[in-house]
DNA sequence: GCCAACGTTGGC
DNA sequence: GCCAACGTTGGC
């Protein structure tokens, strides 16, 4: 089971968007770190859900529900999408200020690689994060 | 609105 | 193959 992080401007798809949607394809992606990162997404592996912009926060988690394939808006096929669907909120959401702040997750290419907006986290991360969520 | 960090492109 | 110039992203 894998851990990741995945950023959206909430004024493009919010985190209510997905919910109210009930199931997305998370399309879009023309970074390669962040299109290898898709590539190695197992269905059932764990989501966070982070808005940039104002929010700058973990707000969610979501779920892989159907591995990358070719991503239809793109108009080379090498891109690739996955869909996602909505597992919970955060009871207090994590600001990216939190990740600066904290040992656990300073290591965290959140917070290493801003520009990264597909990205890994070791199960330490993502349980601290859960853990400063709840 | 600005700027730092990073990726990509194209000239040589 | 190097690197300067440019474009994009995202935090502040």
């Amino acid at each position: 089971m894998n851990r990741w992080l995945v950023k959206s401007e909430p004024s493009v798809y919010a985190w209510s968007q997905l919910v109210a949607d009930g199931r997305t394809a998370w399309t879009g992606v023309r970074n390669n770190t962040a299109r290898l990162h898709l590539l190695a997404m197992k269905v059932g592996d764990e989501v966070l859900y982070y808005h940039t912009d104002d929010d700058r926060q973990v707000v969610a988690v979501a779920r892989v529900v159907k591995e990358a394939y070719t991503d239809p808006t793109a108009e080379d096929p090498r891109w690739v999408c996955v869909d996602l669907e909505p597992l919970r909120a955060l009871a207090k959401p994590v600001p990216l200020a939190a990740f600066k702040a904290d040992p656990a997750l300073v290591d965290s290419w959140l917070v290493k690689l801003g520009r990264l907006s597909v990205l890994p986290l070791t199960e330490a991360q993502y349980q601290r994060v859960l853990e400063l969520g709840a």
